[in-house]
Order: structure tokens, then C-alpha cells, then sequence
DNA sequence: GCTTACCGTAAGGCATGACTTACGAATCAG
DNA sequence: CTGATTCGTAAGTCATGCCTTACGGTAAGC
């Protein structure tokens, strides 16, 4: 929801790899576990806190939850990000400038 | 250094909250300090992590140490996400497609 | 209906991380 | 030279987080 919750969400390696999965394609939660060193309980977890954080979004298939990304998620972060951006160079230059008086 | 550590390093809050602190303008760490609720050590250990993954850097002044945002550790977390945001937008296109069959 | 496949959740263990206080090093003022 | 300021690091505490196994619930196949 918030670019808080996107930034930890994916400050995580192994949840960072199963949103990277599922970025590339939709999945269901067996096939990501089997790309992963990691039990199919902990990427459900996973994908918990992906859900949480408006990274992903699940369509449900029979017995099975076809997970996939969600662009809101991202957008939310880059858009932080492009902020702080700002604020960095600003002052950025404001340093170049003191030692490059006119 | 890479993205990961950067992600890592912005991950946490109050962390988080220390790097703006700085980008927004250059600061010695007791100042930095004054206006967090945690001790100037905390303040002393989350710039180490920032300047671990790149995103500040040191300028010593006499006993005090000023730190300011560095360009080029935000910089490779946006590369990463608009490698990841690429990834997301194509599946993203080819569900609206599926969707709505030519 | 019964079995099988797929999945989420609960409970517990174990490592990691964030914070504190205490201490030591380096610099400036007097 | 002494005292004061500023800061980094060490040691220890405590919470948080990630992973595991175990269990229950739902949908498909025969």
C-alpha cells in the first residue's frame, strides 16, 4: 500500500526472487517453491507480505492461487524514490557550486 | 554498493528517516541525533549501513564527521527497479491482452 | 464418496537486527 | 597540559523476522 511497506517488503532475498518470479510470469505457489530453496509454507508467507504491500495480486484457479505483480506496487516506490532523487541532487549541487565559486 | 544493500539500508524506518535527514542537507551525527527519539550511537550505526551500501559519504571536520547523500547509491536501487518495472509492465500488457483477444 | 493435489495458517525454533549504556580515541579551547 | 566536545566501537539486551513441521480446508479425479 504505502512505499514503507513496498521498501521492506522487498529489503527481504528470497521474497525479493519469488516477486522477481512472479514478475516475469504469473505462478502458482508450488512452481515458485520449487525455484527456491525454501519450503512452499514460507513462500505463501511470502506472498503474504508481497499482497500487503501491493506488489502482487492472486487469482484463484481451482485448487490452485495463480499469483502475479501488480505495477500500482512499484509505482508507489519509484514514485518515493524519484523524491528523494530530487532532494539529493539539489543539495548535490548546491556542494559542486560551493566549490566551484563563480 | 549494489541494490540489494541499498534496499536493505532503506528499509529501515528510522534509517530511512537518517538518510532524509541528510539528503535534504549535510549534517554532523549529533545533530542528526537531536532530532530522532533513538541515541547518537544508533544514529552513529545506521550511517555506517548507509555508507556501507553507497548512499552517504564523510567529510571530516575537525572532531565532527558531516554526511551527505550520495547520487550514485540511489541511483543503482532506481536502475534495478526500472529493470523490475520493465518485467512487470510487458506480463501487465500481455494480461490486458489475453483479456481483451484481437 | 474417497483419495489426491494444492494451499493457507498455527506453533515453535533460531538467527538477525536495532537499541541501549559504557568506554576509548581524536580534536579544539582555555 | 587539562578539560570539554564529538564521535566510533564493544558488549549486552530484547524484539522482530524467516524458516521449519504439522494441521485443516477446499477443489478436482476416479
Amino acid at each position: 500500500m504505502t512505499y514503507e511497506s513496498v521498501l521492506l517488503a522487498l529489503s527481504d532475498p528470497t521474497r525479493r526472487k519469488v516477486f522477481e518470479t512472479v514478475a516475469a510470469k504469473p505462478c502458482a505457489v508450488g512452481a515458485i517453491a520449487d525455484q527456491l530453496p525454501v519450503s512452499r509454507p514460507a513462500v505463501s508467507q511470502h506472498l503474504k507480505v508481497l499482497s500487503d504491500a501491493g506488489l502482487v495480486h492472486v487469482t484463484v484457479q481451482g485448487t490452485r492461487r495463480i499469483y502475479a505483480a501488480r505495477p500500482e506496487g512499484l509505482a508507489e516506490l519509484r514514485a518515493y524514490l524519484d523524491r528523494l532523487w530530487g532532494d539529493v541532487l539539489t543539495e548535490f549541487a548546491k556542494e559542486i557550486e560551493k566549490d566551484n565559486p563563480a
